[in-house]
DNA sequence: TCCTTTACCAAGACTGTCTAGGCTTAAAAG
DNA sequence: CTTTTAAGCCTAGACAGTCTTGGTAAAGGA
């Protein structure tokens, strides 16, 4: 069986993930689910994947943490977006666009 | 100095290859400045990401390789898609869709 | 002759994702 | 009450694709 090509495109979880706190703060599993969700299962987040990226937007002064109780009464760590993180949104929306942009171009040439 | 973001979506160049051989065979080089043209130079391909694609995708059998001679009267080689190779940019488009469109989706998401 | 340009090639670093595990604790099942 | 399942976090290592940096060979012009 040929391997199947994965459900994200490399170098999209960091803006998609900043994208699913636009508005709320988030525990990491609860995060993995909205961007699935809002995908309309079209993409799908591995935990192997989710939480080393939440270190590095952490790191980056991006989003913040804290420790927290989640709906089913579980400890779990919620992340908010900073000031920060809201511009850099912003500009991984716009290299995307642009980048798409010219993929397309390519795609759609003669 | 912050990082720049690369001229290329990680795993997309496969794609754009095969999509730049799609009519006539091209060498190397003709195939990086094609890419280049074709998306209005918002792309832009490195000799040392190129070569190694061009290795993969021979190894699949997408594409064909043989030494010519380039305008320039150069010692070049020619690559140029197979049958599978045609096949294989349809699927790698289809998946390209699939996946923006779900990222897309996220980007847009109230 | 020397320099620039074209064209190909390779080694190693780097980055981000995935696989495959493991830990803790709350709730549900028995 | 004991066991099992599920929620939630976390890590190590493998892996793949790109980039950086270096190189070679040969054509053509100065």
């Amino acid at each position: 069986m040929a391997k199947e090509k994965p459900d994200l495109v490399y170098g999209t979880l960091d803006m998609l993930i900043l994208k699913a706190l636009q508005h709320d703060p988030r525990h990491g599993l609860a995060i993995a689910d909205r961007i699935q969700q809002m995908s309309k299962d079209i993409l799908h987040v591995e935990q192997g994947s989710l939480y080393p990226a939440l270190y590095r937007l952490e790191a980056q002064g991006w989003i913040k943490a804290e420790w927290g109780v989640s709906d089913n009464n579980r400890k779990a760590r919620y992340y908010k977006l900073t000031a920060a993180g809201r511009k850099q949104l912003e500009a991984e929306k716009e290299h995307w666009l642009r980048i798409t942009k010219g993929i397309d171009l390519v795609l759609a040439g003669g």
